[in-house]
RNA sequence: GGCCCCUUAGUCUAGUGGUCAGGACGCAUGGUUCUCAGCCAUGAAUCAGGGGUUCAACUCCCCUAGGGGCUACCA
């Protein structure tokens, strides 16, 4: 009973939700290009620790460099992680408490933090040309020596700085670094870290065009932001200490950090344009599916178990860790990237698939389609689950029919585990919608140019003029058949017809096809078929 | 040049002082089938190198090499 009564209040401290300590992550990127995959997945692991924990999910926008900083990567950006589902908490759009969440419009807050440091004497005014400093830097390459800063006005007396001041000379604030002594810091995923002070520089806060350096902006604003984890690329691993001075000179608590090892190209250099394919807005113009490339960037740098590798945006929610990050750069495999999105793909409902297929065939310009066709026994309607919210939700530039969404859902069931990539519907369904297919020469040589076929294809065509009930079971029927009548395998009236119908050498079930096309579309497309190919 | 980080098949990874070093993508082969996809089965392929420590090292320590980062009035 004692005990009981001791302990209680202990456990209750440990448990209990501390607010003032309370989860808050970041993802921080510089509106100067597009998101590629690497800033997605830095965002994704912070989203899905701030999920996970019941934190918040920051979004900051660090444009400090005006020069590179535009409106249009800060659109592009936003949209992303839009389009990615990476839902922020606060931010840009969202409003917050901490705001503004944009660094160009936080100037002020800066400035009083630096002025703070020379009031503390722990920066200075430095007066030092960008020229003096390139070549006080060449020399010091020229010698071998490590290239710092040299510290020249770091001893101006208040009277110096005042006449350089009252001359308008232009200046930075630098931080005065101690020159003897170290820095420690823990990472999450890395452990511990020292680094000897003899090592960093008085590096700038403010530049002289009054906007603050990345270092010094990150610290003030993960402070004023109340940011409890660092969650970043590793690219900032050497960039801690100097950010770990600011926070002490500037009498902050430390963030916790966790340092994600990099994404690199398949040269295993850093990302950039010549490694091709690295944006999201890439990915989602080819419609891949936002839950599969979460996915897969989950697993560049983290993993379950080694095992299990296929995971809703729920389960990695739940199942996310930031123990379990590797330390190891990964490289951007796209031939996994697209596997996992085909089983992403395989998992969304008939519903869902209509309303993607439809995206992509009206942007391709499939639709309206060219030719009407009647299946005698479509699917079911009604069997198609979700379909009321379906026709609902999304709003396409072409309504299709209920005789054409009945057509475009055979199709799906008909295509099955062969639809794997959104991207290449029109190859693989356009002749369907179109009589402006392309044809593969290969396979029109491999199953069209012999002399007895022109003469088969009329033959087939004829039979299935005559045919009432066009179905699957008949169309089969009716080839069988006539295979058996010519003495020839089955074989060798499917390949050329499969050709003739779609111009390809692969397609799903040939009658399914023949069904999908319907009467006259397949036997004018046999017979022409016939015509083309008979001259030889 | 200085400082820092990383190193398990082609790629992403699991893993322990004693394991047949596990999984996945990709690749190859066979089966199913009208082709393809799928599915099933099978296979090839890995602990960067060298020193230690230890009865024993992929695992711990050191060195080398390779890759990456920082060293900007870029972020």
């Amino acid at each position: 009973m004692i005990i009981r009564l001791y302990l209680k209040p202990v456990g209750r401290c440990r448990t209990m939700p501390n607010p003032e300590n309370h989860i808050r992550v970041r993802f921080a990127p510089s509106p100067t290009g597009h998101l590629h995959v690497g800033g997605a997945r830095t965002a994704l692991y912070n989203y899905l620790y701030a999920r996970k924990t019941g934190g918040k999910f920051i979004l900051r926008i660090e444009d400090t460099d005006a020069k590179r900083s535009t409106a249009e990567s800060y659109k592009g950006i936003i949209e992303s992680m839009e389009w990615l589902g990476l839902n922020w908490d606060e931010g840009p759009l969202r409003g917050g408490d901490f705001g503004p969440y944009t660094q160009s419009r936080r100037r002020v807050l800066y400035n009083n933090e630096a002025q703070k440091l020379i009031d503390k004497g722990k920066a200075y005014y430095c007066f030092c040309t960008p020229e003096r400093l390139e070549t006080m830097r060449f020399e010091m390459e020229e010698k071998k020596l490590p290239p710092k800063y040299d510290g020249r006005c770091r001893g101006l007396s208040e009277v110096e700085v005042a006449e350089r001041l009252s001359k308008g000379i232009p200046h930075v604030f630098r931080f005065k670094m101690p020159i003897e002594g170290s820095v420690f810091f823990r990472d999450i995923v890395r452990g511990e870290f020292s680094f000897e002070n003899g090592n960093l520089d008085d590096f700038v806060l403010i530049k002289s065009d009054g906007r603050p350096t990345y270092n010094f902006a990150v610290v003030v604003d993960d402070a004023h932001m109340k940011i409890s984890h660092i969650i970043r690329g590793d690219d900032h691993l050497s960039n801690t200490p100097r950010q770990v001075h600011l926070y002490r000179a500037l009498g902050y608590n430390l963030p916790k950090f966790a340092h994600l090892p990099m994404i690199l190209g398949s040269d295993h250099s850093r990302l950039s344009k010549r490694h091709g394919a690295t944006s999201i807005a890439y990915y989602r113009n080819r419609h891949y599916l936002p839950e599969g490339l979460l996915n897969y960037l989950a697993l560049l740098g983290w993993s379950l178990d080694g095992k299990k590798e296929l995971f809703t945006r729920k389960a990695l929610i739940d199942k996310f860790s930031l123990k379990k990050v590797s330390k190891n750069p990964a490289i951007f495999d796209n031939s996994k990237m697209e596997w996992i999105n085909s089983e992403h793909l395989k998992e969304v409902s008939l519903a869902g698939k209509i309303s993607l297929v439809q995206d992509v065939l009206d942007e391709e310009g499939l639709l309206p389609p060219e030719f009407d066709v009647d299946i005698t026994k479509p699917v079911d309607l009604k069997i198609v689950p979700g379909r009321e919210e379906m026709k609902e939700e999304k709003s396409h530039n072409y309504k299709m029919s209920d005789k054409e969404i009945e057509r475009l859902a055979t199709i799906i069931i008909v295509l099955g585990n062969r639809l794997k990539l959104l991207k290449n519907i029109p190859a693989i369904i356009g002749y369907f919608y179109t009589d402006d297919y392309k044809v593969d020469e290969e396979a029109v040589r491999m199953h069209l140019l012999r002399s007895e076929i022109p003469n088969r294809m009329n033959k087939l065509a004829d039979e299935y003029e005559k045919l009432k009930y066009f179905d699957r079971k008949s169309a089969e029927k009716v080839l069988r058949d006539l295979a058996f009548d010519l003495k020839i395998a089955a074989g060798e009236l499917i390949h050329p017809c499969r050709v003739a119908l779609t111009g390809k050498i692969v397609s799903p079930d040939i009658f399914w096809v023949v069904v999908l096309l319907g009467k006259d579309k397949t036997v004018e497309r046999l017979r022409k078929a016939a015509k083309l190919y008979s001259v030889i």
